[in-house]
DNA sequence: TTGTTAAACGGAGTGACTCTCCGCATATAT
DNA sequence: ATATATGCGGAGAGTCACTCCGTTTAACAA
């Protein structure tokens, strides 16, 4: 019933490195907008059979999911970081900025996050929540701190941004993202009750 | 060079029934959920042959782009009767939240425009035009009675809103995404200099 | 070292899907 | 009635995701 822990044998060696390969080889792709290279490629690149990448990743989106997760935890991991950095405000909007450099940066695609089946949820829903906690703590103190209205869903704001990043094309498409940030917050903002 | 015009027949009643046919069977498959329905059970189902489909539609995306082509276009046209009706601010809010209703009543689907090739602008680049132009009279006509701020962009209210359209998940979401709608007009008002 | 064994590997094979090609059918115009 | 451009249909080629299973190898014990 409880986890059982069976630790008989240490991983195999070969094991975590041709798993490590395949995410590099997969990032790499990915990034250079390969969102839809056959996953023999894949395999191939890394050096390993088809068979060993599907050992690994049980279809194409777990590869994909496990690509990303990586980067969405360190851009979660940010938040708290600004949050102490910053006042209340300003940390929300830093981080909303970071979340629009990480897209620039090709570091999240989002093609390849809406690209999942069912289109929808299959990943956000997983390792999307990493991100609605960092939003919802920075949001929780800026409501705190007075600024910023106590009716506003987080998960709202999370939404936009992601949006913005499925149109990211054309040249100045960044600092549009960036005034969309501060469009955002102003909107916001609480009444100066 | 010029289009030279070569009315030499009526066109086929036949061939225009089988496509209309299509686009019948398409769109109701699309708004039931089956976005990854095969293209040969989109013909079976319009009693067609594959053939037929691929002459009429020459790839997936070609289809999707003209089952949404109609609902994208009708939602443009709702533009210049909103601002009829309403004072600019209000009819820009007025046309955001018919845009969130299109996405409710799965009139316009999310996943399916997402889902094309290449992820983003292939077809935004096309039909989506007539959306850009819609939102982009109704804030010309809000800047100019000074009501939200010269210096926004409205490709970025579009990116967001369609940013809503991906994650349209769980109960509640609609609402949630109209309370977006009210945080993109506040965060777009003017300054009262 | 050597033997044992569980873990991991590789890649041929399967089924599903997209899209092409071209001989056949039929609506339109004369 | 005849001619012909237009449209139809579906077999088949090419691609891809994913499975299966015989073979290899790393980890551990003796």
């Amino acid at each position: 019933m409880t986890d059982e822990k069976k630790p008989r044998r240490r991983p195999r060696s070969d094991g975590q490195r041709n798993r490590e390969n395949l995410l590099k080889v997969a990032k790499a792709a990915f990034t250079a907008g390969e969102v839809d290279i056959p996953l023999d490629e894949v395999a191939r690149r890394a050096g390993v059979g088809i068979g060993t990448l599907y050992r690994h990743f049980p279809n194409r989106d777990a590869l994909i999911e496990a690509v990303y997760r990586a980067e969405l935890d360190s851009l979660a991991d940010a938040a708290p970081i600004l949050a102490a950095q910053h006042p209340p405000v300003e940390a929300l909007r830093a981080w909303m900025r970071l979340f629009v450099d990480y897209i620039a940066a090709k570091l999240v695609i989002a093609p390849a996050l809406n690209g999942l089946a069912g289109g929808t949820g299959a990943l956000y829903a997983q390792s999307g929540t990493v991100l609605q906690d960092a939003i919802e703590k920075l949001m929780a103190a800026a409501v705190a701190s007075g600024d910023i209205s106590a009716d506003i869903e987080p998960v709202d704001l999370l939404r936009a941004l992601a949006g913005v990043s499925n149109y990211a094309a054309g040249p100045g498409w960044e600092t549009s993202a960036k005034r969309l940030v501060d469009i955002l917050i102003a909107g916001s903002r609480a009444p100066a009750s």
